[in-house]
RNA sequence: GGUGGAGUGGCCGAGAGGCGAGGCAACGGCCUGCAAAGCCGUCUACACGGGUUCAAAUCCCGUCUCCACCUCCA
């Protein structure tokens, strides 16, 4: 079975191999430390942890992955300073926001997440290939900027196949000190009105960053002058992603094999965007649903689909996800065995091969999901069928279903989706409470006094807990 | 103007020449003291107009609609 992905620089579905054996090197753009992060934000993060994750455990391949943290830029200043706070205070805190989010969501820590606050070194190392190869100049009006000429490099274009002369001039293309106005800020100059804290002294002058190269220097430093994959949201093709692409290349430096984008969140077919108004911070969603479905909604469609946000979303998300979880309950019943136990087993189960080969293609998730119902329909049969302690099959696609759901990052089992300490005992104590209710109601029943029996369901129901009798006993359950 | 993408059943959302996507909702049945959960079944679609083909949601031509990016948006 072999990993096949959709490379945007190709425009096509190709098979992936890795530059080394065994090993793969991604890079992804997107944590914006420039505001509170919403859902349309957080979708880039969901999409690669479930590559991420499909490549350890459907290929055994050893993954480093870096998420960049683009700690400055003009968003940055301004916002602070509109607050009247530090510039890397404003960034600071939306970064511990941003990770408080993916966290929640259950993606998978990063393996380096560099920001580019930290490696204006590796930048000006960058910026002197440019300059010594000719593809990159100090601006002709003093103003300490140095600038990236796109007419030395013929390739400029190439990722998102646009010819220059086809580019409309930017609106605000001062032309300041440059020889085109396409040609796009490497370093940038100190500005008076700017904090002088926001700038770090160079051959070039003193100054700032300007964006794309701290991808371009993090890259190169922490995957090597050439890597795997390379990823972001669809928005960030151009100019972002073309320009570091550039830079880099002109640059002598391989760069990215394959580029990965994801496309975004919609609210009525609209993008989600702080801008229109239309986001929603994680933060204030998950007070109301559970991070766990959250996930599960970002992650159901396809990463290069669209996907929209409506008023049922979260509640069909909901529903799905009790399904799976309502069929663990009940298979972790018969099989007897510790949660953790079958945790651990389902590490290492086979998965089944139509799981294995809808990730293999281009991460299909929603076909991959639809395996995972699949499993589920079969284990529910089972369970129907069974009479005895031990459904045949039941076990393995108990765990099957765990090591699906697992690669997928939706897990009902995962820990990490309980809360703090205390959920645990207050679930003991409350635990010991319903079954008091639940021996009256089954006291009542067994003497055929229904109305006393229903009364006490009632009561539970209004509390917000849901009964299910089973051939052993009820069982109970908070209502979602 | 340039570049990229999309229109699928009540809703969400895969697929991409012949075969069941899946989930949610609805309806009918089984199970249940009644429920809940589960199982079985029903509703069965591909924006529009042409064409190719034994066969088109899928390929070709045309039309319409929508979205994104074009120098600091995931």
């Amino acid at each position: 079975m072999s990993l096949r992905l959709y490379d945007t620089a190709t425009r096509e579905v190709r098979p992936f191999e890795p530059l080394e054996p065994g090993r793969v090197g991604i890079y992804i753009c997107g944590l914006t430390t420039q505001g509170l992060p919403h859902i349309g934000h957080v979708r880039f993060a969901v999409s690669f942890d479930v590559l991420r994750r499909w490549l350890v455990r459907g290929h055994g391949y050893e993954v480093t992955l870096v998420r960049n943290v683009t700690d400055i830029d003009d968003k940055i200043l301004r916002k602070s300073a509109e607050h009247d706070v530090p510039w890397w205070a404003w960034s600071y805190e939306h970064e511990r926001a941003t990770d408080d989010a993916l966290g929640t969501l259950g993606v998978l820590p990063a393996t380096y997440e560099p920001r580019a606050t930290g490696h204006i070194t590796e930048m000006v190392e960058i910026i002197d290939l440019l300059v010594e190869r000719g593809h990159a100049y100090a601006a002709e009006d003093a103003t300490g900027d140095v600038y990236f000429d796109v007419r030395s490099w013929p390739a400029y274009g190439e990722l998102t196949r646009q010819r220059l002369e086809d580019m409309e001039p930017a609106a605000d293309a001062d032309p300041r000190g440059k020889r085109d106005p396409r040609d796009f800020a490497l370093w940038k100059g100190h500005k008076q009105d700017e904090p002088h804290t926001a700038s770090w002294p160079t051959t070039y002058g003193r100054g700032r960053p300007g964006w794309h190269l701290e991808c371009s220097a993090m890259a190169r430093k922490y995957l090597g002058d050439t890597f795997d994959i390379h990823g972001g949201g669809v928005d960030l093709r151009f100019p972002h992603h073309e320009n570091e692409q550039a830079q880099s290349r002109a640059a002598g430096l391989g760069f990215a094999r394959y580029w990965l984008h994801n496309a975004w969140v919609t609210v009525s077919g609209a993008k989600m965007g702080k801008s229109l108004g239309n986001a929603l911070a994680v933060a204030e969603l998950t007070r109301t649903v559970r991070p766990l479905v959250l996930r599960y909604y970002l992650t159901a469609a396809h990463y290069r689909s669209t996907v929209e946000f409506g008023d049922d979303s979260l509640a069909e998300a909901e529903a799905a996800v009790e399904r799976i979880e309502s069929f663990l309950t009940r298979a972790l019943e018969v099989c007897g065995a510790p949660a953790e136990e079958v945790r651990a087993a389902a590490a290492s189960v086979d998965l089944p091969e139509a799981f294995a080969a809808a990730l293999d293609d281009d991460v299909n998730v929603p076909e991959a999901l639809a395996v995972v119902f699949g499993a589920v329909r079969e284990g529910n049969r089972a369970l129907d069928a069974v009479t005895g302690p031990d459904a045949p099959g039941l076990r393995r696609t108990l765990e099957q279903v765990l090591g699906m759901t697992d690669v997928l990052g939706v897990d009902p089992l995962d820990p990490r989706w309980d809360g703090g300490g205390t959920e645990g005992r207050l679930h003991d104590v409350l635990d010991r409470l319903v079954t008091e209710r639940l021996e009256a109601r089954a006291a009542a029943r067994a003497a055929r006094d229904f109305a006393t029996a229903d009364a006490i369901r009632d009561r539970l129901t209004e509390l917000g807990i849901v009964i299910e009798d089973t051939p052993t006993g009820a069982r109970w359950a908070l209502a979602r």
